[in-house]
DNA sequence: CTGTTAGCGCGTTCAG
DNA sequence: CTGAACGCGCTAACAG
């Protein structure tokens, strides 16, 4: 059996309680008698029992991170496996475990939410969603639980309550749109995603830059891909007089938009001589692509650690706050396949 | 307040050990009895307080999954991402909850293992780790918690304890070796990682099928990478002759194959015609890359459900059973890069 | 079959 | 400043 307070307590001379105030910092404790009992923990290496302390307390120090069901999919994995690791290399700055979980088990199908909440497994939640769901959306509200969404633009009316962080996707889109314009691109076709959410605020960017710079806005320069790099390859091969009919095209998610180059490539295209490309996310396998793929970088390392550090606000505060919108700034990264170095 | 025990006990008319009894389908009770207790508890949506069960019973129902420090390294956190996908997905199936931690807290420079075991968060481990170190080593074993290695091959005399689960990498390194002498290739380069470990093995393979076809084994024929994309492409921008010298090359890791293939391409050379190339790992990126990549594949699911099936197993024995050594089989999947298709 | 009782290890009054 | 006593919610004897 591990130690417990009342085994320290036994060592230390002192009564279990004593022990449980000297380890909690309590400001009713002699130095002394804290110093001597600290001592003898250390050298015990003592540590609490999480489930004791939980119980009484009503607090794990333990987190939750939701994850879309999707995330088998390579490149999303990607992108949230180096996401994850950036959450955990913050949180265990306050000493803060993290649970994974998808959004609903496979076998049971019983809501992941609701279970760690309702099972008291987590004190908090970074909920990674593009996609909302109403009901456990009432769950989080009434259950009192902090919560933060990351990466998730909430477009129904009741975004007050909630807090989240997300990059301002329109701003990246036009970030980009606007960039291959002042290289004097005209006809810039858009190789977008999904119908709604994060992905139609890019396209309202692009739709601003253009329209800023008076240049008339085509639905036809619109095309839809699926985010994968397969995805961006095949649009290629399918819509060849599109491409070949514009000087420049942005792609709105990176993994695609390698997808877009390799085959422009293999179809005989030289980048960024006879097509510019711009591509959205700025992952690190870009690395491994020539020309180096010029991009609106998405601000992870930020998005990470302001969800954290708000969800750790929402932890220690008396009293649940108000809902915070935190929107991060993307930025332009120019290398190579828009041409600019060439300019 | 969330439901207790209490709560549904006072609804169902009886005391509240019966409604655990009856929610833990304890065969003490009338089919009536739990029936009626289970639709009350179902009807509230009851579920049972996590930390006070973990306190009686000494089991919290979650794993933990420890990840090496430089899961930071992209390469890395690839495979890492994806294994750590495939364990939710198998975990979940028991209702097991898994807290990922790295090696070490950056900050506190606490040990996780020692951490989570000693506060009683977990109740078993999956450590994914390629070095071992001793300490924790001795701390697992005299905490009798259950534990499994995955993906580490322990090379020290004291194996018999302790339980992992591993890629045979003899048999990797060989099959891979004999798919380029059977296409009628003599020299062939090796080009490895790390002087110990996994990566020996895949070169004692390596070395094991040459000699078996009677080809002398040259060392100058042995170059080292860091594993990386980059460090792939490197080492054929330093080594040029030496790919010169010889009309195939075996990379034990992808995404340095990857590298190597890239750059290849990028002197002139065309694969597999002038130079044959076979990977190692059989990562899904490689599928983003021209010709399609012939690799020694990692049953990556197999090594994730085999070492958490082992761990359940361990969890439910009643007393500590023997170590097992579970060795998986490498397969190999030929696709364009070793010319297989051509000849 | 069911209720009563006693912990599990810790925080926290309440007395001194 | 410290100790005794209680309760967090649950499981597990122990009686009936």
């Amino acid at each position: 059996m591990a130690l417990t307070t009342k085994d320290i307590a036994l060592l230390a001379g002192v009564s279990q309680s004593t022990v449980s105030r000297s380890l909690n910092n309590s400001p009713l404790i002699s130095v002394e008698t804290r110093r001597r009992v600290l001592q003898i923990a250390e050298e015990q290496g003592f540590e609490f029992n999480a489930n004791a302390r939980g119980l009484s307390t009503n607090r794990t120090n333990t987190i939750g991170v939701i994850y879309p069901d999707d995330y088998l999919d390579h490149d999303v994995s990607l992108y949230l496996g180096s996401l994850l690791t950036q959450l955990r290399k913050i949180l265990e700055q306050w000493d803060l475990d993290l649970i994974v979980s998808f959004k609903e088990n496979r076998k049971t199908g019983i809501d992941s939410i609701k279970r760690l909440v309702m099972r008291k497994k987590v004190d908090g939640l970074i909920i990674v969603h593009s996609q909302s769901d109403t009901s456990t959306l009432e769950f989080l509200e009434k259950s009192d639980i902090p919560f933060v969404f990351l990466h998730f633009y909430h477009n129904s009316g009741k975004v007050e309550g909630i807090n989240q962080v997300y990059t301002d996707h329109f701003t990246g889109g036009y970030l980009g749109t606007e960039h291959l314009i002042k290289l004097g691109h005209r006809r810039i076709l858009c190789v977008s995603a999904d119908a709604e959410g994060e992905y139609a605020q890019r396209r309202r960017g692009y739709q601003a830059a253009l329209e800023h710079h008076k240049i008339a806005w085509d639905p036809a320069l619109v095309l839809f891909g699926d985010r994968t790099f397969q995805s961006g390859y095949n649009l290629v091969l399918a819509h060849g007089d599109l491409f070949d009919s514009v000087t420049a095209t942005f792609v709105h998610t990176d993994t695609m938009a390698l997808g877009v180059m390799e085959a422009l490539k293999a179809t005989g295209k030289r980048i960024p001589q006879d097509i510019a490309v711009v591509g959205y996310d700025d992952v690190e396998l870009t690395a491994y692509f020539q020309p180096r793929l010029t991009t609106v970088h998405q601000p992870r390392e930020e998005l990470a650690t302001l969800a954290c550090e708000r969800l750790v606000q929402l932890l220690s505060a008396k009293r649940s706050l108000r809902g915070k919108q935190i929107k991060v700034q993307p930025t332009l990264v120019v290398r190579q396949s828009c041409g600019a170095h060439l300019a």
